[in-house]
RNA sequence: GCCGCUAUGGUGUAAGUGGUUAACACGCCGCCCUCUCAAGGCGGAGACUACGGGUUCGAGUCCCGUUAGCGGUACCA
């Protein structure tokens, strides 16, 4: 006996790592870095249907992204088969369990799931359903196996009483036996099934605490039964409100595509410290105001009491692009993009610069500094890290497009056709060029030609950058350099109405 | 159908064992800063705490009911 935490994230491959598994994860992780514990991972691959290697894959892929590598694992469920057979067996010798021959049907989710509301009503609700296998002796039902006739393994339920468990989140939970039905441990083809594997897998693995999904709240009862008929001791539960998709529907990958999936993030720029610090929020609280915290605040911080009882919906408009996804998670980058250290940033950003085909040798050697300088000057206005491979674009290369109301805005007054050359022709001249001496031989400019600054300042920044929007004019200048500079202000004449 | 869970502004959450004008963050609006946009600072709008009954001097907080949403009810996981 030992009280050391021992948690698991355990999915199942048949899609890849989406967010609320990415959030059962964290909590899991959380709960074990927070209490000296171990994590671990296993996966529940035993729907060999429709698992694939390449999910797997997938799922380790996304944590190890997120920076939630198990303390041990990745174990694969499908190694244990032979364990829960064995276990069911046992049952069956103890007489807590019987095999069952009524034959298999087969039939679709759809048609079972009216089946099931049919058979619901047609009984009046009662789960039970008389099984004459029950009481069937052991010794006949031996014969009849070895005879070679299939047969399920059914879990006996006792018809008394109530099975209950004290939720670490929802609370005492109690369920009427009578409606708890005599579930299949081990299907009459030998598979075993979800509910025993669990079970056994956990047993194994000395599992303390099980923190799952809310779904699985009320057949952890059934759970619940297995650990008693094994004569094992029951771990603590703790069941996570579900997170939602706007509309409070279900969040799912078949209807919400790619924002669900966390490799979406990282491939559109997010940090992954700012994805873990939102995901926390979603469903958690510290109970402060603090809601920025870095991962070893949030260990620090990290209580199961926190955890709310409602789902929590995840936000996000698929028809806007800048809003892809949840505002406050955006919010919650644009934060660490921010607030990070820029060393940390700058590799960051230059992925995104390669994948974009923007990345220049130079980068890495006389152009380091510049890089860097331009990024930091940049970070302040943008969310992503990708933004800076879009968005930035006009800064990193010179193959970049006008938008049409920044041309219309400040490129409208047809004075500019000669004033941007003009101001070129200056700017070739200045001998130091730096911010201060471009902003002065700007503002000399404009006085002489009798206009405001603010329209030479406006233009050039929308004939340098193709935008309305962007940091300090002069920045952009300094940032551009001479040459560019000079070379765009004089072809984006050309723009001018 | 039956069983269970949940219900605080648009969203995420706070409001120790019931006790003054329901708090914070995101988003939104305005002002300041300013060459624009962000960032930053300041301020504002937005919730009769799903609805209806109780208990109580007093309820977002306790009880009952209703409704809605979600989950489960499979030889799926």
């Amino acid at each position: 006996m030992t009280d050391t935490v021992r948690v698991r994230f355990a999915p199942s491959p048949t899609g890849y790592l989406h967010l609320g598994g990415a959030r059962t994860a964290l909590f899991n992780w959380l709960f074990a870095r927070k209490h000296g514990g171990v994590f671990i991972l296993r996966i529940e691959d035993t729907d060999t249907q429709r698992s694939s290697e390449e999910m797997v894959q997938g799922i380790l892929d996304g944590m190890h992204w997120l920076g939630l590598d198990p303390d041990e694992g990745p174990f694969f469920q499908s190694a244990f088969v032979d364990q829960h057979r064995a276990a069911a067996r046992r049952l069956v010798e103890e007489g807590k369990a019987y095999y069952d021959f009524t034959p298999k049907e087969h039939a679709d989710d759809r048609t079972v799931k009216a089946r099931i509301v049919d058979r619901g009503r047609a009984q009046g609700g009662a789960a039970r359903e008389p099984n004459p296998f029950r009481d069937l002796p052991l010794e006949e039902a031996l014969t009849r196996i070895d005879a070679g006739e299939a047969a399920a393994i059914r879990l006996k339920v006792p018809e008394q009483g109530v099975s209950r468990f004290d939720d670490l989140v929802f609370g005492l939970q109690e369920r009427d036996h009578s409606d708890i039905e005599d579930l299949v441990l081990i299907r009459s083809d030998g598979h075993p099934l979800y509910n025993l594997s669990v079970v056994v897998d956990d047993i194994e693995m000395r599992i303390s605490h099980v923190i799952r999904g809310q779904d699985h709240l009320t057949n952890t009862h059934k759970q619940v039964l297995i650990y008693e008929a094994l004569g094992a001791p029951v771990p603590q539960f703790a069941h996570l409100p579900l997170i939602m998709a706007p509309g409070k529907e279900k969040l799912s990958k078949r209807t919400h595509g790619e924002v669900v999936s966390v490799t979406t993030y990282r491939d559109r720029g997010f940090l992954h410290d700012a994805l873990i610090n939102y995901l926390a929020l979603l469903g958690w609280s510290p109970g402060s105001d603090k809601e920025v915290m870095s991962r070893n605040e949030l260990i620090e911080k990290f209580s199961l009491d926190g955890i709310n009882k409602s789902s929590a919906i995840f936000n996000f408009d698929e028809h806007d692009p800048s809003n892809w996804t949840d505002r406050k998670a955006l919010w919650m980058n644009a934060e660490y993009l921010r607030a990070m250290p820029l060393t940390e940033l700058v590799p960051l950003v230059a992925e995104q610069l390669k994948t974009f085909h923007l990345w220049h040798e130079e980068y890495e050697s006389n152009k380091r500094d510049w890089l860097a300088r331009t990024i930091d000057l940049l970070r302040a206005r943008y969310r992503t890290t990708q933004d800076f491979a879009t968005l930035g674009r006009p800064y990193f290369s010179d193959e970049f497009e006008y938008e049409a109301d920044a041309v219309k805005k400040n490129l409208k007054d047809h004075r500019l056709k000669d004033l941007l050359p003009g101001l070129a022709d200056r700017l070739e001249l200045v001998e130091n060029f730096t911010h201060d001496a471009a902003e002065s031989a700007l503002r000399v400019y404009s006085e002489e030609q009798g206009v405001k600054a603010g329209l030479l300042i406006n233009a050039a920044r929308t004939a340098l950058t193709g935008q309305s929007v962007g940091p300090g004019m002069f920045d952009i200048i300094v940032t551009l350099g001479r040459q560019r500079t000079v070379a765009r202000l004089r072809s984006a004449a050309a723009l001018v109405a």
